[in-house]
DNA sequence: TAGGATTTGTGCGTATGTATT
DNA sequence: TAATACATACGCACAAATCCT
């Protein structure tokens, strides 16, 4: 009485909820260096872990290796891909031109509660600015973006924005860990990250989407060429190059 | 020196090609409607078609149904899913946009040889003016396809590409085959693909792939127009929209 | 160089869910 | 409504491959 109708929780709702947690859970961990590059990843202890068998854990091993995060060789192991900058150049080429497309296509405008968590990410912004913090700052990166896939209504294009995201936001984490002036490395970048906030709410409050994109592209572009930078020193190349 | 140093073939290697084989089979079946949409597949059937057990099969099931091809359900079966113009519209504005960057990120110019492979193409295509075919045609525009994508040294571009593309091509194939004036409809679609050939194979001799990305980009938005008007006739669509 | 330890890939039986009669 | 048929999801045991001693 008290009643679900049809109850229906029981059967591939709960297979792809799974699916799901776990996939999310590794992502995460993967994104955040919990799982750093090369780390090995046991199908045994991930099943014990979430409590299932490894045929379910290695639905979700294969898709993370489709989409580039892991590795699986037989014999060896699961391993969390390494990743370079230089390899990554192609995947930020095309990120560059892809993020022109949120606000052209299906533009969405965000409603007042939206507009409300825009406010509260530049809050925690802020507070970073006062105790920075590495990991932080890349998780409110990552909500930062998702948010961001909410401006456009076409599916097809959000996946893709989100495949390619996932594939390069490691190397930021990774990249200013190994620096050895990490501290205002760090600074810099969310004071960057800051501005790109301000400017991307003040563009969506002038409704101009499209705007929003450009902005986008620019801030995706020049933190490539930062990081691009800080791993290629401009400074006492000059013997380096002998390749 | 004829030779393959360390001698890679062993492991494996025999395992992805399995999954290759069985992935481009399936995708190539379900793209030329031999599986239609509706249809069911078994796994203990393709399982013994492909000489193996449910294990290999179910990861390339799981793959085409992430790319949009398939469906599982639990108790049911797996399903080849229908597609509907209108809900292909998203997909078919990001080809859109992304044929662009073809000729745009990283472009290759195609040595003689990979010239001849074009003017082949060519060749089958005025073959098939004469003798229209429309699984022919498909399979023309597949080869075509892919082809085009050598034009760009950009990997995820690709990848990306390809995804969208193989998301959508079904739907001509089946548009055509429920329409009343089936040749008509073959042989000026099959008129237009030979024009657009004819007019990338001229921009390549010039040198300029940008171009390409421009008629690309043209034919693309052409072709979805065209299929969303044979699924929505202009005439006699006074009465009809109760909905 | 050979063998053992370890880890992923495969095969198959069972559980669970759906649809139909 | 209940029971039967059937297909996918899951779990486990074994095979195959790699690495290290």
């Amino acid at each position: 009485m008290v009643a679900e109708m049809k109850m229906n929780v029981p059967g591939p709702r709960i297979s792809r909820a799974r699916f799901s947690h776990i996939y999310l859970t590794l992502r995460s961990r993967i994104c955040l260096l919990d799982y750093p590059p090369g780390q090995r990843l046991r199908e045994e202890d991930l099943a014990a872990e979430f409590h299932t068998s490894r045929t379910p854990v290695r639905r979700v091993l294969a898709r993370l290796e489709d989409e580039g995060l892991l590795r699986s060789v037989h014999g060896v192991g699961t391993i969390v891909t390494d990743i370079h900058i230089d390899e990554l150049q192609q995947v930020y080429q095309l990120r560059v031109e892809i993020a022109e497309l949120i606000g052209k296509l299906h533009p969405v405008h965000p409603g007042r509660e939206e507009m409300d968590v825009y406010k509260k990410l530049l809050s925690r912004c802020e507070a970073l600015m006062e105790k920075p913090d590495a990991r932080e700052f890349a998780r409110l990166n990552m909500e930062f973006f998702h948010l961001l896939m909410r401006l456009t209504g076409n599916e097809p294009l959000k996946a893709i924005s989100e495949r390619l995201y996932y594939q390069t936001n490691r190397i930021w984490l990774k990249t200013a860990s190994e620096l050895a002036q990490y501290d205002d490395v760090l600074l810099n970048e969310i004071s960057v990250f800051q501005r790109e906030m301000t400017d991307i709410v003040a563009a969506i409050e002038c409704g101009d989407l499209h705007v929003v994109g450009h902005i986008r592209r620019a801030h995706i572009a020049m933190s490539f060429a930062r990081l691009y930078a800080a791993a290629h020193p401009p400074e006492e190349a000059a013997g380096k190059d002998i390749v």
